[in-house]
DNA sequence: GCCAGAGCTGCGAAATCCGCAGTCTTCTCA
DNA sequence: TGAGAAGACTGCGGATTTCGCAGCTCTGGC
């Protein structure tokens, strides 16, 4: 299983040069790579390289290494509503204590499809998938208000998905 | 370019059997393909239709199609801050007026990652991906609340990204 | 000057993709 | 009830892509 981030990588993962906070340093031709890729994950290694100027060969190893250092994943993303899943929030959550910890705890969480540490008046935003208002409220007021150092939450239900893109770095 | 969810599709891109909200119905083997594709977005169709239980061809046809009408994408996604993206933020939006116009005039803006309408305090929340702080205050500031009937904004800016998942359905 | 490492190219073999023809089932309608 | 249209699947062969590897070039260290 590939499909998710994780801030910290280990340090053998790391790329010989890299910038201050630790991420690998990217080069014009590996963001173009990557562009390509964002608008067709399936696109054929030689079709990259005849637009980025490279040979089919050294366009599959530069992937490879970026999947390898986890710069970049190619997987399939979907509209959840379409997959069964009818209940989407965001959550704000205002945390008393550790903040790691808490965070770690909605991490691990399969409900939290994405975990944010903020600045503002939440500590914490959580983006959570559920498939009914049922599972939702359990998720919210059972799961996430039982968590230790929790304390409050305020949610933003979805009424509707508007645009979700995938296209950092094509501008 | 095709990296990009709307929530509306036309007529024409409809499956014959749809369920009330629109969207095409899909059965346990679709499901268990985008989950296949979850995992590595560039897995060999056989491979896929060896764990699925059916044929190369069928699974290419299937995969078309899903891409097609606009249920499943496959993408490169990337972590922003590794491709020179250094300020996100999560802004809450308080619309007076028309939403649905305030939330399409937010999706042209590149900018904005994700737009979703909500319920709750803020009547829509967006993703906003900058590279750095100048910009991203241009953004918030100048750009976002000059866009008729935003009547106040409240802004989340990104300490640590801790979660990132795309692996709905796959529970 | 020499070595080591990283990155690129070219190439042949293996695997994959792709289009198409044919089959089967379901659904519609006269 | 039967013809016919539509949708989905399989199997197959040719085209394309992927993959591994040997060899080349450039750079930095010593």
């Amino acid at each position: 299983m590939q499909s998710e981030f994780v801030a910290s990588r280990s340090a053998d993962q790391r790329d010989s040069r890299e910038s201050r906070n630790g991420n690998p340093q990217l080069d014009a031709v590996s963001l173009a790579i990557i562009e390509q890729l964002q608008e067709d994950g399936r696109r054929p290694y030689a079709a990259i390289g005849k637009a980025v100027g490279l040979s089919e060969a050294a366009v599959r190893q530069r992937v490879q290494k970026l999947l390898d250092q986890g710069v970049m994943q190619i997987v399939a993303v979907t509209d959840p509503l379409t997959v069964g899943f009818r209940r989407q929030a965001m959550v704000g959550i205002h945390v008393e204590g550790d903040v790691e910890s808490v965070a770690d705890a909605l991490t691990a969480m399969s409900e939290c499809e994405y975990v944010v540490m903020t600045a503002g008046s939440f500590d914490l935003m959580v983006e959570i998938v559920c498939e009914d208002d049922d599972h939702l409220l359990d998720v919210i007021n059972k799961r996430i208000r039982a968590i230790p150092g929790v304390r409050s939450t305020e949610s933003f239900v979805y009424l509707k998905l508007k645009k979700q893109t995938y296209m950092w770095g094509t501008r």
